[in-house]
DNA sequence: CCGAATCCCATGAGATACTG
DNA sequence: CAGTATCTCATGGGATTCGG
């Protein structure tokens, strides 16, 4: 019964805020770029890492089981010996490459622009 | 388009990443969006707070702060006593609508799915 | 009326070490 | 190889109180 597509970011449901949640965690979109770039090839687990510098293991096995909850990536393992684990972007974790996209374009055009307000506030004080 | 491989979402000063920092945190993207409405008005403190429900005095302070030095939010001070607070979009703060709208309409698209994605996931458990 | 200060808790995230 | 398990720390965020 919930009348979700009201814009309403203020029901503490709101998809937006939820979505803002998930893809402002600190490896999320930088996950899903890579998978993205690699698509439709599939990715291992070891190779995200190595396309990733600075991530943990924990932090990379966490976002992806993440986003396999979320139903953004899905999982294949090939069961051999050593186990190998494929990863690739689901059709909608394809899908959020558009907006994710947009809000690259922005910080990309934009963010020097706050750097400069974050400048002159800070040499106000 | 240009780098790929190594492009800047890996550097720590990623511009989308910190756009993501900030637009990620709980109020922010609905302050911007509470302010978008009411442009070209200006928008008192009390007000905002009570279009914001559920927020605290601290966090819509914190989160106003914030998106001042950042450029984004103009704040004009009314020397009265009391003292009135008004705030409204800078043209920067404008601009960043529509990546916060494209966001808002693929989370009202497609959250559904995710939480279909969750249920399954879970009752696989 | 606006907001800063303080206290407190939950969570994000890194480092390290251990298993099938 | 691909994880999980702890430990630890920094930060986000809420409740409350105080001040100009």
């Amino acid at each position: 019964m919930t009348s979700q597509v009201r814009g309403d970011l203020f029901d503490p449901a709101c998809p937006t805020r939820r979505l803002l949640d998930r893809i402002g965690t600190k490896w999320t979109s930088m996950t899903v770029k890579v998978l993205a770039e690699a698509a439709p090839d599939e990715v291992r687990f070891a190779d995200l890492r190595r396309r990733m510098p600075g991530i943990s293991q924990k932090m990379l096995s966490a976002t992806l089981r993440s986003l396999v909850r979320d139903g953004l990536v899905a999982r294949r393992v090939e069961p051999t010996v050593p186990p190998s684990v494929h990863y690739r972007l689901t059709d909608l974790g394809r899908s959020l490459e558009g907006p994710l996209a947009v809000v690259r374009a922005w910080a990309e055009e934009h963010m020097a622009e706050v750097d400069r307000a974050n400048a002159t506030h800070d040499a106000a004080e």
